[in-house]
DNA sequence: CGCGACGTTGATTTGCCTCAACGATTGTGG
DNA sequence: CCACAATCGTTGAGGCAAATCAACGTCGCG
């Protein structure tokens, strides 16, 4: 029991510590700060297949992966899925048009495998821009390669064919393609999975 | 000549007052700041067709638009154009790939009208930031919304058929589609003008 | 006026989708 | 631990959305 409780706490430390670690990569945080930060956070496992946020639920949290892989995905009007994100360990995942706007989420986000996720609250989070500057700093250079990224992604999608997008998808995410099922890949570059399975029989 | 001054002055005026006004949209500014503000930027003016960003420089300036049309597109390998943002009177609008990592840019950016853009030095930005915490709020809130904006147009270019996109992209930036020629919105939109001219054709 | 920039039209081709069926794994309850 | 059901990947036939190519009409402008 003890010993449980021990481990559990180890494992609470560790997830905190790579958030630190991951935060540290881009800006500084003086000891009493990051004392701070880490109470901010609360951690939270998922099972394989749980859903962390439910599409018409509104997001009050962002999500910090310390240990397992996500989705964010949404439905459209024929009730098929489309994966807007993927994220494993070190990446943060949400439904950010909802936690932004405070509106009903459209896409969901779930666990793809046994996860642990650290989440602040939005509120927690505006108040911690105020108290450790630093932080802000960290979201908006975050912000700004998201951003970038995406508006690559849009070209691409425009502009490249799909065999092209995929051997792309490849060699970036090289572990993520390991570890997610390939229709899901297919979904995540906006293709069917029959045509993933041709293209890749074509690139034997 | 006096006179000539005179109006180039207003014009200045006129213009850092949209930025001031822009900035207050959504955050706080003493007047202290704001003439601390006020100074970082430098007023340009750039013709109809002049490029203010080619291929192959690097970026070092974020521009506000005060006033105007712009574009930012890339050629791909096959010399064609894809644009990527199309941005009018208090947009903002750069290679921020570019201007980012400092390496260099592959989008051009060029006036589409005679228009007035307020442009701050990426290193004076950088210690804006610092003298003037809530500039860095208003960057971070900015590619916030940025970043969500751009998720969405990827999703709908990949899931959604091109009829579709254009009637939204019409209802969304009506003031854009009147000011640009049709053969862009198809490229914005990632399809050809000859296709866009057959939607629009069905549509009546 | 004449030229270049822009929009349109039609014929043909192609990239990707849909649907249906079938193996191969995986996992799970009895 | 096996049997059976899901889950996942693959194949192939047929169809549609959008691209390509080529030609032509129409402006606005130097």
């Amino acid at each position: 029991m003890i010993f449980t409780i021990l481990i559990a706490y180890f494992l609470v430390l560790q997830a905190k510590d790579k958030l630190i670690a991951h935060l540290r990569r881009i800006i500084q945080l003086s000891p009493t700060e990051e004392v701070i930060v880490r109470n901010s956070f609360k951690k939270k496992h998922l099972d394989k297949k749980e859903v962390l946020l439910f599409t018409g639920e509104v997001s009050s949290h962002m999500q910090f992966i310390a240990d397992g892989c996500l989705r964010a995905y949404y439905m459209d009007d024929e009730a098929k899925e489309h994966i807007v994100q993927f994220g494993i360990e070190g990446w943060w995942v949400n439904d950010l048009y909802s936690y932004l706007t405070q509106t009903p989420a459209k896409q969901f986000v779930q666990a793809l495998e046994k996860s642990t996720v650290l989440q602040i609250h939005r509120d927690t989070l505006n108040d911690l821009y105020n108290e450790v500057p630093a932080v802000e700093r960290f979201f908006r250079l975050k912000f700004e390669k998201a951003y970038v990224a995406f508006q690559y992604r849009t070209i691409d999608a425009m502009a490249k064919p799909a065999e092209e997008r995929y051997l792309e998808f490849r060699t970036k995410y090289r572990d993520i393609e390991q570890r997610v099922p390939q229709y899901m890949v297919a979904s995540y570059l906006g293709i069917t999975p029959e045509f993933l399975s041709a293209l890749r029989k074509n690139l034997r």
